[in-house]
DNA sequence: TTTTGAGTTGTTCGA
DNA sequence: GTCGAACAACTCAAA
C-alpha cells in the first residue's frame, strides 16, 4: 500500500505537514503534482504564474529526487487524475495541504468525501497561513471586517507552529507512476519569449526562496519601516511569489524575522520587523476575507458599487497596460511589471488609484490585468487589494483619498532613481521635472532630448480635473445614485 | 443594549 | 515652508 501526496500551493519540502504526515505513514509516497487549470476556470493561473510554476516544479522535482523519490505529473479534472492513480497502485492515503480559493475547496471537499466513502485515509493540512481563516473571530465568533482587531486577535491567538525540517528521505515505490514531461505543458513561453525580464529578475524554488528571507531578514527587515515605500531603494523582502507557491510558508518567515531580530537587536519584536510581519498578516486578511466572502474576486465587497457605471475607455486602458500614460511613476510600474512580473508595493497602489479613479475603469479590470502578468498573483491578496484601492473592500481606502501621481513620485521616488530606470526617455530630465515632464519650458525638454507626444506621451488626462470628477461620482453613489 | 473609540498606505486649502 | 483641518460620515469591534 501507498500514500498520495498532492502538491498544490506548497511547492516546499520543509515545514510542510502533509509531506511530514505523509513519511510518517512509513509507506512508500507518490508526490503527484496535477496540472488543476480544468478546475480553477478563469482563475488557472496567468502567463507569468505559469513561467513561475515551471520553475518551481522543475526544483521541487530536483529536491524530490535527491531523497530517492520523483515527482509525478498528471494532467486533468484532479478527482479523475486521483482516482486513475488509486486504481492503478494500492493507495492507502491522500494528504494535502490546503487551499483556500472558492473553486478549490468546493472541489477538494468533494474529493474528500470521495475517498472517504472508498475507504480512504483522506487528510488535509495546513501549509500556507499562519492561522486558518475559520480560526480568528471576533468575540461574537464573525469574521473581521478591519485590520487591525483582525492582526491584533492573530497575534493574541499565539506562537504560530514550531517548524519540521525537510525530511532526509521519501520512500518511494520500485516502479514509478508515469509522468508527464514537465515542458510539454508549455508553461514557459517560447514564441514569442516574453520572459527573459522575469529570468534576470527571479528564481523559483525553495532554495532560491530561502536565501531571499535570509538576506532579507540578515539586515534589511531592520530598515523595513524606512525603505519599503522607496520603489528605487531594495527594501522588500520580495517573497511574494515565493509564498504564493508555497516555496515558504510564512511560519518559516515569522520564526525567521523573530529569531533573526532577538540575536541581532536582542529585542523579541524590533519595529522593522514588526511592520514586516504586519505585511504578512495582511496577506493572512486577505485569505481570511476570501475564505467568508468567496464572491471577492467577482463583486464588490460593499454592494452599493455594484451599480457603479465604469468607463469603458479602451484607449485609456491600453495606455496604463503600456506603460504610455503620461504620468512617470505610473509608467514605470506598469513596465517594470510587464517585464519582470512584479511590482513594488508602494507603485501598485499608485497606479491602481491611477486606473480606478483618474481612468474611472472598473477595478476588476485592474485584477485581471495583474493576474496574467504578476508572477506573484494571489486570488486573496490581489481581489482585497484592488477592492480596498477602489473604495469597494474591506477596511477600505476612503473615496477621496486618490492618490496624486505626481506628489507621490516625488514623496517616494525623490531623487527619480526608479523612474529613470523603467523610463528612459526621460532620463536626462532633472529631478525636479522628472515626475511631472509636462511642466517642463520647452528649452528643459530639449535639453532632455525629450519632445512631449513624440519621445514620450503627454499625460493622458489632467489629473485635477480627473479628481474632480471621481469625487463626484463617488459622492452621486453615496447619494444612491449609479455615479453616473 | 448602548456607547465609545478607532479606522494601512492621501490631498488640498488656508492660516 | 509648515501645520492642522476638512474631506464625510459610517462601520466595526469591544467594553
Amino acid at each position: 500500500m501507498t500514500t498520495l501526496l498532492w502538491l498544490r500551493r506548497d511547492l516546499r519540502l520543509a515545514d510542510n505537514p502533509a509531506l511530514d504526515a505523509a513519511v510518517a505513514i512509513g509507506r512508500p509516497v507518490i508526490p503527484v503534482y496535477i496540472c488543476d487549470d480544468a478546475d480553477a476556470g478563469e482563475w488557472s493561473p496567468g502567463g507569468a504564474s505559469r513561467w513561475w510554476l515551471h520553475g518551481s516544479l522543475s526544483a521541487l522535482s530536483s529536491e524530490i529526487e535527491a531523497r530517492g523519490n520523483r515527482l509525478i505529473l498528471k494532467t486533468g479534472p484532479a478527482e479523475a487524475v486521483i482516482n486513475e492513480l488509486i486504481s492503478e497502485t494500492g493507495i492507502a492515503s491522500v494528504y494535502w495541504n490546503r487551499r483556500y480559493e472558492p473553486w478549490a475547496r468546493r472541489r477538494d471537499e468533494k474529493i474528500k468525501t470521495a475517498l472517504k466513502g472508498k475507504g480512504i485515509d483522506a487528510r488535509s493540512f495546513n501549509a500556507g497561513l499562519l492561522r486558518e481563516p475559520w480560526s480568528i473571530t471576533t468575540h461574537k465568533g464573525e469574521p473581521y471586517k478591519v485590520f487591525t482587531p483582525f492582526w491584533k486577535a492573530l497575534r493574541a491567538s499565539g506562537v504560530p507552529e514550531q517548524l519540521k525540517p525537510a525530511p532526509q528521505q521519501i520512500p518511494a515505490l520500485n516502479d514509478f507512476a508515469k509522468s508527464d514531461d514537465l515542458n510539454s505543458w508549455g508553461l514557459i513561453p517560447t514564441k514569442p519569449d516574453w520572459a527573459s525580464g522575469l529570468r534576470d529578475a527571479w528564481t523559483p524554488g525553495e532554495d532560491a526562496a530561502q536565501s531571499r528571507l535570509h538576506d532579507f531578514t540578515g539586515a534589511a527587515v531592520f530598515n523595513y519601516q524606512d525603505k519599503r515605500n522607496l520603489p528605487g531603494v531594495s527594501g522588500t523582502s520580495r517573497l511574494s511569489p515565493h509564498l504564493h507557491f508555497g516555496e515558504i510558508g510564512p511560519r518559516q518567515v515569522w520564526h525567521t524575522v523573530i529569531a533573526s531580530a532577538l540575536a541581532q537587536t536582542g529585542s523579541p519584536m524590533p519595529r522593522g520587523a514588526e511592520t514586516y510581519l504586519s505585511e504578512i498578516a495582511w496577506r493572512e486578511f486577505s485569505y481570511h476575507l476570501l475564505f467568508h466572502f468567496p464572491e471577492l474576486p467577482l463583486k464588490p465587497l460593499r454592494t452599493e458599487f455594484s451599480d457603479f457605471l465604469w468607463s469603458n475607455d479602451r484607449n485609456a486602458l491600453s495606455a496604463w497596460q503600456r506603460g504610455a500614460t503620461g504620468f512617470p511613476i505610473v509608467d514605470a510600474g506598469m513596465r517594470e511589471l510587464w517585464t519582470t512580473g512584479w511590482m513594488h508595493n508602494r507603485v501598485r497602489m499608485i497606479v491602481a488609484s491611477f486606473l480606478v479613479k483618474d481612468l474611472l475603469i472598473d477595478w476588476q479590470t485592474g485584477e485581471k490585468w495583474f493576474w496574467d502578468t504578476l508572477v506573484d498573483a494571489d486570488l486573496a491578496s490581489n481581489a482585497a487589494s484592488w477592492q480596498w484601492v477602489a473604495g469597494c473592500g474591506a477596511d477600505a481606502a476612503p473615496y477621496f483619498r486618490i492618490f496624486n501621481p505626481t506628489i507621490q513620485g516625488t514623496k517616494f521616488d525623490p531623487d527619480g532613481t526608479y523612474v529613470r530606470k523603467w523610463v528612459p526617455e526621460i532620463s536626462k530630465l532633472p529631478d525636479k521635472l522628472i515626475h511631472a515632464p509636462w511642466t517642463a519650458k520647452p528649452i528643459e525638454l530639449a535639453e532632455a532630448g525629450v519632445e512631449l507626444g513624440r519621445d514620450y506621451p503627454a499625460p493622458i488626462v489632467d489629473h485635477a480635473m480627473a479628481r474632480n470628477r471621481a469625487l463626484e461620482k463617488y459622492k452621486l453613489l453615496k447619494a444612491g445614485k449609479n455615479g453616473n
